[in-house]
DNA sequence: ATGCCTCTTAGGAAGAGA
């Protein structure tokens, strides 16, 4: 079975790449974040002709999530039960779950954070607290179980390309790594994917100067699964050539194959 | 070639992203 999570920075303008991706690499469920759309505009009609049903939490603005499947798509949850909205507005859309198959998958966008002592950071933090109050039952069960998406967090500083560069910026700081380390206490373990390419795993490039020919890359896009999930994995890695060319996201999909 | 940012809303310019 092939799992893949991918920031797609807009589904709409991604969807030439989107569904071609879909039949090229043969994944079987696919989350989604970053969609850019409103929950009628998301394209599940195309999707559906490729085999794939789809739970989208969306609601038109920036943000938004999904998880496509075509092996099942039960139980899902739109949202995450206790999320904290920013500044007091209503939550976004950051969170969706769904049983497809033998596994259960949370698709999650974390909050970018903006600077270290902006609102929207503390604002970061509350959710993946948050987070991982949510995410304990389904940890500690017996079914395989993952949290994947953009947790805008690298986890080690090995995981940015230079560390120097993010010097007091958000993504690296030790309150954001330790809501990472608060999840594998629960039991979720770091599914690291290879990289394709180079030395390191990047799933994520600016478009800015040039950063993805000189692999000027960050990994924050993330697998995190629990205990029969981990040992199911076969092979994890980071689809890079899905990064070249015209009409690229700023992610790379990580793709995960699972002996389920 | 992997190539100098892209997307959205809004109706021109600006915010968000990380």
């Amino acid at each position: 079975m092939r799992i893949a999570t991918w920031n797609v920075n807009s589904v709409t303008a991604r969807l030439p790449r989107l569904l071609a991706w879909l039949e090229k690499s043969g994944t079987d469920v696919l989350c989604l974040q970053e969609l850019k759309c409103s929950a009628e505009s998301f394209p599940a009609e195309p999707l559906r002709e490729l085999g794939y049903e789809a739970a989208v939490n969306a609601d038109g603005r920036w943000n938004g999530v999904a998880v496509v499947s075509r092996v099942g798509l039960d139980e899902v949850v739109t949202g995450l039960p206790g999320q904290p909205g920013y500044l007091g507005e209503a939550p976004e859309p950051r969170a969706v779950a769904a049983t497809c198959g033998p596994v259960r998958l949370w698709s999650v966008y974390v909050p970018n954070g903006r600077e270290v002592g902006h609102d929207h950071y503390a604002y970061k933090l509350e959710w993946l607290e948050a987070l991982r109050a949510a995410a304990a039952d389904d940890t500690a069960a017996a079914r395989p179980f993952a949290v994947l998406g953009d947790y805008n967090i690298a986890p080690t500083d090995e995981d940015v390309f230079d560390p120097a560069a993010f010097a007091g910026l958000t993504h690296v700081t030790a309150p954001e790594r330790e809501a990472l380390a608060g999840l594998r206490a629960l039991g979720l373990s770091d599914v690291v994917p290879r990289p394709l390419k180079y030395d390191r795993p990047y799933t994520y490039w600016d478009y800015r100067e040039l950063r993805f020919p000189h692999n000027k890359g960050m990994r924050i896009d993330l697998v995190y699964g629990n205990e029969p999930f981990a040992t199911a994995v076969e092979d994890a890695y980071v689809d890079r050539e899905e990064r070249k060319g015209k009409g690229a996201s700023d992610h790379a999909p990580v793709v995960v194959d699972l002996e389920v």
